[in-house]
RNA sequence: CGGGGCAUAGCGCAGUCUGGUAGCGCAUCUGCUUUGGGAGCAGAGGGUCGCAGGUUCGAAUCCUGCUGCCCCGACCA
């Protein structure tokens, strides 16, 4: 992408309503814009991000065995009705109706629906097991959204249901989804460790969030620290071994993690001092394990191998990509901007014409980009009439892993120079050697 | 929902107290010079001063009502 071409609307100067690094950069750097109160328009470079996000998800959580599909964004009162969420989600649900005054409502999360679906074509246990998963916006009118997409109102959510014929069949669905998320959250560059967390107004009573460690986070953590020690179980991972993976959670939640509303003073005075953690977390993931809370009110049953038909037990998944692109950029950046990890960045390369118009770096760098992009490399081309030093801003702000320059001064000994944005390394390379480096 | 604050050019702000017909920096456009860490000079464009009423010869400024946004708290898969 020639950067001429794009739309990268980036700011000099800081917005006021910004508080936190994350909402800054990404205002900054052109990735979201406000148009209302916790409502945000994802820009063509935050959209390019959060597909990256979208993409590793989807990976794990088809490895893991879930299905994916999509459901609509409106929903019908008389489904929650069904449950007897309507009256209880209170004033967090967005309700509104439509032109023949039926009362609709815009989803904050989708148990009813899923298990709607569900039930008009699953009747016997052969059937199970089953995990359908969709990524979809949801809104919460929430009391006051803040720091940009981290709290927003409407958010976008990959909220997966697991459907089984017992507890213990549903403790294995759980775990597959505990395995995938801690692969999901590791192939980000990010940390998360598992804690025990209250169910809140879903029900249920296992459950668990992932926590990003962060000091601008929302939650109040405490763990042992070595919890962080941990291997992440590998993409060789057998899902459909039910005592193995009950080993890798097991040895996950081992160590004492816990959310403030779960804490245990005498739980956590057992962990030897020099390996407690207290401290502030992002809420990028949460399980939950549920039983029939849903699937007996709304008659979500199956016929077992004993002729007798029982409600499924369910569980729900959730995971919020636009939160996480926030919490990246919580983890990820410094004084000059975002410093996006490999497998999630907009674009892998910054291609920097120092001297636009100077015969010998646009032909450099018109080699560069073809040679690049012909090998699927996502190059954006700095090709725009600036100086250097405005294009060394834009490229550090916007975090691309890495910076080839070019410019007279490196031209003149056949070199371009690669720099590595995370930290700072450069090496002067013949065009040829930085297409190789770039390729490998 | 309680408490506090803000709303003037794309962004950041001054002007409001003390009413006289809108300004600064950055950004944008044009020209010349410049070109390895957000260039310099010269010129130009861009505003229903959040909205609606009211007071006044005259309102960004005073009064009333409303809306939007932000911060603190409680709340929150």
């Amino acid at each position: 992408m020639r950067l001429s071409r794009y739309f990268l609307p980036i700011l000099r100067e800081t917005p006021k309503e910004a508080e936190i690094a994350s909402h800054r950069l990404m205002l900054r750097a052109g990735l979201i814009r406000q148009e209302s109160a916790g409502i945000y328009a994802w820009l063509p470079l935050g959209l390019r991000v959060l597909d990256k996000v979208t993409a590793i998800i989807r990976e794990e959580q088809d490895r893991s065995g879930a299905v994916e599909l999509l459901m609509p964004t409106i929903q019908s009162a008389d489904l929650w009705r069904e449950s007897g969420r309507y009256e209880a989600y209170g004033k967090e649900m967005l309700r509104i109706k439509d032109r023949h005054d039926r009362e609709m409502l815009f989803g904050p999360t989708n148990e009813e629906m899923i298990t709607e679906v569900f039930r008009g074509y699953v009747r016997s246990y052969k059937d199970l097991p089953l995990n359908l998963y969709h990524i979809q916006w949801k809104f919460r009118d929430e009391i006051r959204p803040r720091f940009g997409t981290m709290r927003s109102r409407e958010f976008l959510m990959k909220d997966a249901y697991s459907f089984d014929l017992d507890e213990a069949g549903a403790r294995h669905a759980y775990n597959r989804m505990f395995v995938a998320y801690l692969r999901t959250f590791a192939r980000m560059g990010l940390t998360s460790i598992p804690m025990r967390a209250d169910t809140g107004p879903i029900g249920g009573n296992l459950s668990h969030e992932f926590i990003i460690l962060a000091s601008t986070g929302e939650s109040e953590v405490h763990c042992d620290k070595s919890v962080l020690d941990l291997s992440i179980p590998t993409a060789e991972t057998d899902f459909e071994d039910v005592a193995g993976l009950q080993k890798i959670v097991d040895a996950w939640t081992t160590p004492y993690a816990a959310t403030s509303e779960m804490h245990d003073e005498a739980a956590f005075a057992a962990v030897p001092a020099d390996r407690k953690v207290s401290a502030r977390g992002i809420e990028v993931g949460h399980i939950f394990y549920f039983g029939t809370k849903y699937s007996e009110p709304m008659d979500a049953k199956v016929t077992g191998p004993d002729g007798q038909e029982r409600p499924v037990h369910m569980g729900s998944y959730g995971i919020g990509p636009s939160r996480l692109v926030a919490a990246m950029i919580e983890a990820f950046h410094d004084e000059q901007g975002i410093v996006w990890p490999d497998e999630v960045a907009p674009f892998k390369v910054a291609l920097m014409n120092l001297k636009v118009g100077d015969a010998g770096t646009d032909e450099a760098c018109e080699t560069l980009y073809r040679a690049l992009t012909a090998r699927g490399i996502d190059v954006l081309y700095d090709d725009r009439d600036e100086r250097p030093g405005a294009k060394f801003a834009t490229a550090d702000l916007i975090g691309l892993p890495w910076q080839v320059l070019v410019g007279p001064k490196g031209l003149a000994e056949g070199k371009v120079e690669l720099k590595r944005r995370a930290t700072g390394e450069r090496v002067l390379l013949s065009v040829e050697d930085a297409v190789l480096r770039l390729s490998a």
